[in-house]
Parts: C-alpha cells; sequence; structure tokens
DNA sequence: TATTGTAGGTAACAAATGTTACTCATTTCT
DNA sequence: AGAAATGAGTAACATTTGTTACCTACAATA
C-alpha cells in the first residue's frame, strides 16, 4: 500500500507495518457519503488525500457544516463511535475526490497502549476537532450570517487554494443552514461592495475581498 | 484522601493508589473561577462534588454557556492543554460549592500507557464532550430563544432536582449570550402560558412546564 | 429614614433573518 | 427544437432578535 503520506506522521516503524497490514484503501468521489446518521462504525478512517466535509443535521432536515478533514486527519468522532459502538451523530461527504486508509476498530485499544505516537496522533486529532467545534459555535453564537458568509467562502478558497469557487447558493445555504434567499442577498451585498463577482455555480473573489 | 467517589470509576487498585498519593483535593464556592481564558493549566480535573459550568467568551465579552461537568467527569479541554501546552480556549466556573481532585500533567501520559481504565475514562470524557459540543451546536444553529430557554431551564431542573430555580434575569441573558431584556420578554410569555411562575431571582416551574 | 443599587416590566423602535412568490436565464433531458 | 429542471435575482412581507429608554419594586445600608 502507499502509505508515503501516512509516513509522514513520525508513526513508529512497527505501527506503520501493521497499518500497512491492515489498513484498506478506499476511493471515494465528489459528494459520495462516507459515513452517515445513525449508522454504526466498524473502522477508523486516515484521509490521504482530498477533503472530506463533515455535517450535522437537524429534526427537520436542515444541515449544518461544521468542519472540513483534509490530508493526516482522522475524525474523533469514529474513534469514539468505534470504541463504544455508538451511531454516528454526524453525515461525512466526499468534497471531491478522496482517498482514505481505513483501520479496522479490533486494532485501536492494542496500538493505544504499545505505540506512543498513535496516542498522541488520536489525542491531537480529538483536540483539533474540539477546537474546530468551538469555532464553528463561536461563529454562529458571535456573529452575524454575513460575517459567517465571509468566513466559509474564505474557508473554501484556503482549502482549494483558488479564487473561483464553485458552488451554487443553495449548496451554501444548505451548508449555513438557513435559506437560498438569503445567502442570494448577502453576496449580492458583496458583489455591490465589490468583494466577489458572482456567475452561475461560481463565485470569483477579488483581490479585495482576500 | 477520600476518594470513595473516584472508586466508582473502576479505576484499577494501582492507580487509585496513584491517585491518592499524587492528587490534591481543592474547594470552591459559588461564583469562583476554577479556569479561564488564556491560562496554562498542568493540571486535570476530576470533579468529586458540585457542578462546574464551562463558558465561552467571544471578542466582545459576550458569553455563551457550553455545558455542565458534574461528579466524575474532566474536562477534555484540560486534557489537551495540558498534553500540548496550550491556552485555554474557555472558562469555568464553580456553580455552588465544588470538589476536585487534580492530577499532575507529568503522570498523564504513563497513566495511560499504563492502566486501560484510566484510557477509557479519557476517552470516554473526550467522547461525552465532543457530544455536548454538538448538542450546543444544534440548540444554537437550528432551534429559536424561546426552545433554547426552555431547554435551558430544564436542565437547571435536571442539574438542581428542584422546581425552583434560584437565578436572575441577567445571569440566562450573560449564559445564552443575549440581552436582559430579551430573556425578560421570553419569560414573562411563559408565565402568561401558565408553565412558570416569576419571582425575584426566582423561577418556578409549574407542572405543565416538566 | 433616605439613599443607592439591583432586579425586573414594558413600550417603541431597529436590525437581522426567514418566507413567499414571481421572474428570467441557462442547462439538461427527451 | 421543445419541455423540464435548476440556478439565480428581487420585491414584499413576517418573524425573530437586539437595543434604548424609562419605569417600578425591592433590598441593602449608611
Amino acid at each position: 500500500m502507499n502509505n508515503s503520506i501516512v509516513s509522514n506522521l513520525n508513526f513508529e516503524p512497527d505501527l506503520l507495518k501493521e497499518i500497512d497490514e491492515v489498513g484498506e484503501l478506499k476511493n471515494y468521489k465528489d459528494g459520495d457519503v462516507i459515513m452517515d446518521y445513525g449508522k454504526y462504525l466498524k473502522i477508523i478512517p486516515i484521509v490521504t488525500k482530498g477533503t472530506i466535509k463533515i455535517l450535522k443535521m437537524d429534526e427537520n432536515g436542515r444541515e449544518l457544516l461544521l468542519y472540513y478533514l483534509s490530508s493526516n486527519d482522522t475524525c474523533s468522532m469514529a474513534y469514539s463511535c468505534c470504541m463504544e459502538a455508538k451511531k454516528s451523530e454526524i453525515r461525512a461527504v466526499a468534497e471531491g475526490d478522496v482517498e482514505l486508509i481505513t483501520i479496522p476498530n479490533t486494532k485501536l485499544d492494542s496500538w493505544h497502549s504499545k505505540y506512543p505516537s498513535w496516542r498522541n496522533y488520536i489525542m491531537r486529532s480529538f483536540n483539533e476537532r474540539f477546537l474546530e467545534l468551538l469555532k464553528s459555535i463561536e461563529s454562529i453564537a458571535f456573529h452575524k450570517l454575513d460575517d459567517r458568509l465571509v468566513s466559509y467562502l474564505k474557508e473554501k478558497h484556503r482549502l482549494l487554494g483558488s479564487n473561483v469557487i464553485k458552488v451554487s447558493h443553495y449548496q451554501i445555504a444548505d451548508e449555513m443552514a438557513t435559506s437560498r434567499v438569503v445567502i442570494s442577498r448577502l453576496l449580492k451585498q458583496l458583489e455591490n461592495d465589490g468583494k466577489i463577482l458572482l456567475y452561475r455555480n461560481e463565485i470569483k473573489l477579488l483581490t479585495s475581498f482576500i
């Protein structure tokens, strides 16, 4: 297996060998649902390529983007699901092409006591996810929609490395748990302010925006 | 040290002995700030008595109640602060009398590899805190203030075990990151609906509420 | 007792967000 | 080509939440 990516996590050689033995490489395409609400999980994923978005849904079907996972990340939710055999509270969707290595949950406990690097990796992941959620809460609780929209666009820009973001107003509204009309209104405002340009399925960030 | 409370966490006898040796018992009174924004932490706490509320503040000083810690809980934020020497992003305040045991961070890594029960405890704690944050996000993102206020009162009722909640409108507004006038308005609405009775510094939940 | 501070009630208004309804343009499908 | 689906613009309006301002009641205390 090609774990050249995983290898820069500073895992012990023995651990890398074990990952090579039991890990499975999986591929997903844009929009594929990698994990879903209510599902039981028997593996934990380590992302090697691409980006995964993590969503939470309410009773009425509205969704909210919590955070992204990208290379070398793993999902804490997955970890705790595995350890406690609980249902997932979140949905994971591939954003573009995604490659990941799945680790069967039978290995987790023994790796945890055997490999300090693994322990560190999991702990750091928990911590990072925790902080992402805090950021998310801060954003929702303390900032108005226009600010949140700007953050959203900047995050996309950071992830894609491009000034052109291919996304529909509907999608944004979905991920921010609001309605399309509201997003269109705010985007139009940004366009009028000379920060962005709007096209069908596409938003161009101008230099004054970034 | 009296660790009769901690003993029902199913820790190994050896671990209990170590906790007895290095843990320190601390006491706090209502309103005491146990942990604060930006502080570095060198211990992690295990709550043995009382309730601690965990708050997050934004740049403008508005606060938001994230969740409560009570007996046998520990704080994941503390854990990750200790492991990565990071500043705290949250504030912890005693709600009533609080007793807790502090564990010096020098012990964490070795306990983590030596004691499966400790590992479990920390993992379960991370998971619980993670779910609390998710609940918090769900509440803010998907529910209106009146619903959130009802949840707030029900949570207080659950924690206190009493129908009489001693709290001012100001306090509630603070913890829900909104203003006093708004809370007064919504409480009055609940009173008009026959769900609660309002007094100075006191809210009485009627049977139709619970 | 007079004074001061705190808790709470309430009206009037402002701002932010959500909803409905209709339009047009572009793409996709048949 | 024609029909249907999708993406987006926009107005008008409703609701929710935030803000300001002022009032009353109660409690603490000098």
